[in-house]
DNA sequence: GGTCAAAACGGACCATGGTCCGCTTCCATT
DNA sequence: AATGGAAGCGGACCATGGTCCGTTTTGACC
């Protein structure tokens, strides 16, 4: 007689057939990665593949771009899911400095790993703010847990830049460092910027 | 009778179309970008308003956002040239501190009017080495003589990289933060790494 | 001026991202 | 079960970036 409450949930859920779509194209897509690298993954090719017709594609993820930051946001779910609820150092339990760096090290990994995929996902990826916001929130509640006074909102963001790709693959491929002197040089980074007395 | 000295110049000249098509590319981007803002150049379009055909904008140019990185190198250039010889305190002449502020206002500025443009390129752009490394070398002199220690070469992309498009469009678009709190946080960031000690 | 090789040109051609719209599938309601 | 409309689907179609190769231009050398 009376329909289900509507739970609060604002988006109302998926389709059947939408879902199963949308779970054989992400499995489709991480299968040719996985054979041929980022090259492979055209989107006549994904949705031959999950045995769906193009315009599926679009409409699930947007774009081609949209289909890679969909692949990506496993990861990184995977990864905030870390940080959040994890083991020490990244997780809770270790002090806020240790954690901080674990950060840092973990983040630089993490880009460096899913390069391929994060530059095929341009701006559609870059731009997320959800990302961003979570890793700056972060950074900033370290910040304030470590006495630092000042801009955390903009420190924070400041502290996370230099991690970004792009940099890292100048300072790596063009500057020629390691993987190891860039952590290096980010861990005196933050200690400058923690050690600093505010204005 | 003597075949003119080599000069020592690595790269012979380019001939003479070649120069003429080169510029007649470039004048007709320029002009359907201030027309129609940077969707409408397409390289048919380029072409075409160019007179040329479009074999002749992909081998001068490369591809599309190769052609996007020459229109912005032309502002590039420029504001190098300010940086190496125009008038403090961007040039020379300024205090360090003084020059350095002026450098990182500047280069906001630079990236925010060009936006589109610098999106328009992506990595050709943004992965070009003697960009980067100009910058990266200014701001690491800079730190010298303000005489800070420790890993200037890190510091100073470090300090770069808050400065680049996509950190810009995330603290302003998604932060809330105006253009001149961005700065003002840089700022900080700066003093803080300046007046940090070294290891 | 004539000759020749190297460089540049042009536009037909291809691959692929993205759109569109008529058809099909789902599911809430009766 | 029947039904109606909304959500989803598919693949033909389009736009545009990028390639290729036969033809043309250039300029160095005689």
């Amino acid at each position: 007689m009376s329909k289900d409450l509507p739970l609060l949930v604002s988006a109302p859920p998926e389709r059947r057939d939408a879902a199963r779509n949308r779970r054989a194209l992400l499995d489709a897509a991480a299968e040719l990665m996985a054979g041929c690298g980022v090259e492979a993954l055209t989107m006549d090719a994904v949705a031959a593949k999950a045995g769906v017709g193009k315009g599926t594609v679009f409409r699930r993820f947007g774009s081609r771009e949209g289909l890679m930051a969909s692949l990506l946001n496993h990861r990184e779910e995977e990864w905030q899911a870390g940080v959040i609820s994890g083991p020490p150092p990244l997780g809770p339990g270790a002090p806020p400095m240790e954690r901080l760096l674990a950060f840092g090290a973990s983040r630089l990994r993490l880009h460096l790993d899913q390069g391929a995929l994060i530059e095929a996902a341009g701006r559609t990826w870059g731009e997320n703010y959800a990302v961003l916001g979570f890793a700056s929130m972060h950074v900033r509640l370290l910040l304030g847990q470590l006495g630092v006074e000042g801009n955390l909102h903009y420190l924070a963001t400041a502290l996370i830049a230099p991690l970004s790709l792009p940099v890292l693959r100048q300072q790596i491929d063009h500057g020629g460092m390691t993987e190891q002197q860039v952590f290096a040089g980010w861990t005196e980074l933050v200690r400058r910027v923690v050690e600093g007395r505010s204005a």
